[in-house]
DNA sequence: CGATCGCTTGATTCATGTCAAGCTAGGTGG
DNA sequence: CCACCTAGCTTGACATGAATCAAGCGATCG
């Protein structure tokens, strides 16, 4: 806790245009001038901690969460109480947008890590970017990201066994990790096994298994939650992503009925 | 074939404003004036038929696609040829918008019967969006209904065992149908068998098992493609949802770990 | 009238869930 | 500092729901 402060204030100072998640979040694109008007409605809250919540289904829309580091899960709850988890949000995601169409949070969102965040009054943002065709473009193409990788996630818990879903997995978080700069290789697990099964749709026991027959295939070393991927290749193979080689040669289109 | 041209001309009269749609689709409170200004950029196809192709996986995005009549599937295809059905489209939806993010379409959309579209070039309806505050909010209104419907598909694949799926499915369209005007008890399946349990990460086999297993427990009639929906508590007790009177005694909060 | 396609139904197999037990790291209190 | 406790994870044994395989039915179409 003593840091704290120091950390408020390294916060407060850190702007959109010096801010190195630039280019995946919301300011990709747009004009100085612009970015500054951004600037302004955005206020860096100072970090929130493991199991704090960002906002609870439920609650009205107030405003958008950029996540500037850590991890942050989303979930929605039944009426019986279950969950599913919806994403793992990394830095540079955006977050309540789900929550645009009835002004309520469907999903609630809690930090899995000590994470920090921008907030972003909706209103505001909304009003702003149809002043700003850049903005407004760039909002576009963050909810249609989003549609896209929930198609993945479809796909991956409609059609594919759980070998796939685990290589699959962890290749994608390599992967968003190796585009914040991160090593692509070697990365911790801010989620614990339950949430990766939650997410996955599989049994805790399923992925502990996966995992397990990963590291004695020699596909992955994973100690606790720090993964080190030692074979790309056989992972896109088992999570039926091909290899850029055999991609070419398995093309086919007009298959289907 | 006699009829294309009468279907033809009704098509190319009928506009936004006097569309049965305009509370489902785009022209959602939007002013007159600016009515008439998206009617100029929206054109009306004549109908396409069962089998058509609206767009193709990897085509490059040009225009976004409005259901009119009918209806239309979408689905992702990966690199070894598995398809998974993302969506059946009801007239008052919007297909496209996961295209805008590359500028090129993750999914292709077909016709499922007989079916009439609005087509709306993209980069029009952004520009005109730019200048029209309620275009935009309303564009960002119909995404985030993209994703908030989408997760609760992604809870369905990931959580729910096969009958709940299928009675979702069921009610979920019965659901749809009655917004639009159409009995919630009485409707026709445009999709086949095979589609639905595609879509619902099933075997064909499964879900014709449960259309039975629910027909002769006499929770619904099916007919070929012709379902009635004889007793929706029972399903949606089946779905997980629970009935109206039911969930006020079940809620619980803050039961998370 | 026969062929085909979409669908249903039954028998069997298999992947994954469930149950149960044990392990390990990290934290806590004596 | 050590012994215990707990939570998170792993591993094994077993149960089961849904996939697969196989056969037959019925409507539609040429």
């Amino acid at each position: 806790m003593s840091n704290n402060n120091v950390m408020r204030i390294q916060d407060l100072k850190q702007a959109c245009k010096s801010c190195s998640l630039r280019d995946l979040c919301l300011p990709l694109g747009i004009s100085p001038n612009d970015l500054e008007l951004l600037e302004n409605i955005i206020s860096r809250k100072r970090p929130v901690h493991r199991g704090d919540v960002l906002y609870q289904a439920g609650h009205p829309l107030s405003c958008l969460f950029a996540v500037r580091a850590g991890c942050i899960k989303t979930f929605i709850i039944t009426d019986d109480g279950e969950e599913q988890i919806t994403g793992f949000h990394l830095p540079g995601e955006l977050l309540g947008l789900d929550a645009i169409i009835h002004d309520v949070h469907p999903c609630t969102a809690v930090a899995l890590e000590t994470t920090s965040v921008c907030e972003i009054p909706f209103d505001q943002l909304e009003e702003l970017a149809s002043h700003t065709p850049s903005l407004q473009h760039q909002l576009f193409r963050i909810m249609s990201r989003e549609l896209q990788s929930d198609e993945q996630l479809m796909l991956l818990l409609g059609k594919r066994a759980s070998d796939a879903r685990v290589a699959a997995f962890l290749l994608n978080l390599s992967d968003r990790f190796g585009q914040r700069g991160f090593s692509r290789r070697e990365f911790n697990l801010s989620m614990s096994r339950i949430d990766i099964s939650n997410y996955l749709g599989l049994a805790v026991e399923t992925v502990s298994r996966m995992f397990s027959r990963f590291q004695t295939d020699g596909l992955v070393e994973i100690d606790r939650r720090l993964v080190t991927i030692l074979d790309v290749d056989a992972l896109q193979e088992i999570a039926g992503i091909r290899t850029p080689n055999d991609q070419q040669s398995m093309r086919q289109s007009d298959t289907h009925s």
